[in-house]
DNA sequence: CACCGCAAGATTGCATGCAATCCTTCCCAC
DNA sequence: GTGGGAAGGATTGCATGCAATCTTGCGGTG
């Protein structure tokens, strides 16, 4: 893409990722524009851009909000990601390198100490998008990114028990274990669970 | 979106699918812009707009061209279609109204009648959207467009074999079938063998 | 007191203009 | 004859300006 529209788009991907600005904020263009020292003009493309990543959603001639999700939504992604990111895992274990190895054990242990801190969820992120980086279909990577970000928006850790908490970050673990052994059958079946698990924690359990 | 913008989009997106534009094909912005009498603006937003979708690809100060998908890429979008489109099937169909099934029925059925002719693509195109639709989750519907769009650019229903044509046509009607009985697995059933079906005389044969 | 209509301010949507980058082609040196 | 390089044209990227639309606050009316 254009630089400054690249560079609008990255400063806002990852300030919406962050919870910079809440689910539902405004997103004024000038506002932006203003911010970031550029005009409106690659502001609009961003947001464009951001729209079809699914992490805006863009009104006719009302602007610009972050997406809110109803718990209907939420629920479809965790469908979606279902179906998809055991895929992508099973796929991505017999390339994974040795430095990738490294880092997902890095990115699984620390998460481990770091408890729940803000840079909880950045962890996170990273650790499912090595995976899907790894998986080397961009297709895949594609369409799971638009539904992994627009889950992460609401995601924010506060809502996970004690006990889910502990099992995800066991499950990050035991996902690296079997990425070493080469496994990607057992990697496959970790993730599905590690999505259960983070499903019946942010949904709640089946009504 | 906005008006002028969302024309473009719309009128781009059908002439690619359509084929007007083959795959590779360059997209200045000023010839489109003086096709359809609006300014750059708009259609450099209904670009980014379909770059996000999947059916154009952008790259930096050398303009938009419509995507060319590697065979690696092409069977990779059967894949992530195999996992979602079943799902969005067996979803659709408690949902499926009376007149949702007459108009699947005439879609299927015109199918078999017209026989290889450029509207196939797009009736094929009406019948599996109508389904996406049906299902009733926009978040499903987000993902399987943008692989459905990449996938048809390159669908013309030439390279079917006499026997896969049939295949394929009988599927359709195989499945408003399932969907009239009810039967949500039925209809998965056959949305699974039907992109097997493609998959094998598009692709072709396992390597 | 509640509700509807209206006008001013604010914001978005599109057109246009200019600078930056890329592609083409011609020329020159080897 | 071939390869490298530079100038010209063409195209993209961004900034700015103006018209159209929406939002907000106020006044009038029932």
């Amino acid at each position: 893409m254009r630089a400054a529209a690249e560079q609008v788009a990255e400063s806002l991907r990852d300030e919406i990722l962050a919870g910079v600005f809440p689910s539902g904020a405004r997103l004024g263009e000038a506002e932006l524009a203003g911010r970031l020292s550029v005009s409106r003009t690659p502001v609009r493309e961003a947001l464009s851009r951001l729209a079809a990543e699914g992490l805006v959603e863009i009104q006719p001639n009302r602007g610009a909000r972050v997406v809110t999700r109803t718990p209907d939504e939420l629920r479809e992604i965790f469908e979606i990601r279902l179906r998809l990111e055991p895929y992508a895992v099973c796929r991505a274990v017999p390339r994974l390198t040795a430095r990738q190895l490294d880092e997902l054990d890095d990115l699984a242990t620390t998460m481990v100490t770091v408890g729940r801190s803000s840079t909880l969820v950045d962890l996170n992120r990273c650790f499912h998008g090595l995976f899907i980086d790894a998986a080397g279909s961009p297709p895949l990577a594609q369409a799971l990114r638009a539904v992994t970000h627009a889950a992460v928006v609401h995601q924010n850790f506060h809502d996970y028990s004690e006990d889910a908490l502990d099992r995800s970050l066991r499950h990050h673990v035991e996902m690296v274990a079997a990425a070493r052994a080469g496994d990607g059958e057992w990697a496959e079946a970790i993730m599905r669970a590690h999505l259960c698990n983070a499903r019946a924690t942010m949904i709640g359990g089946r009504p």
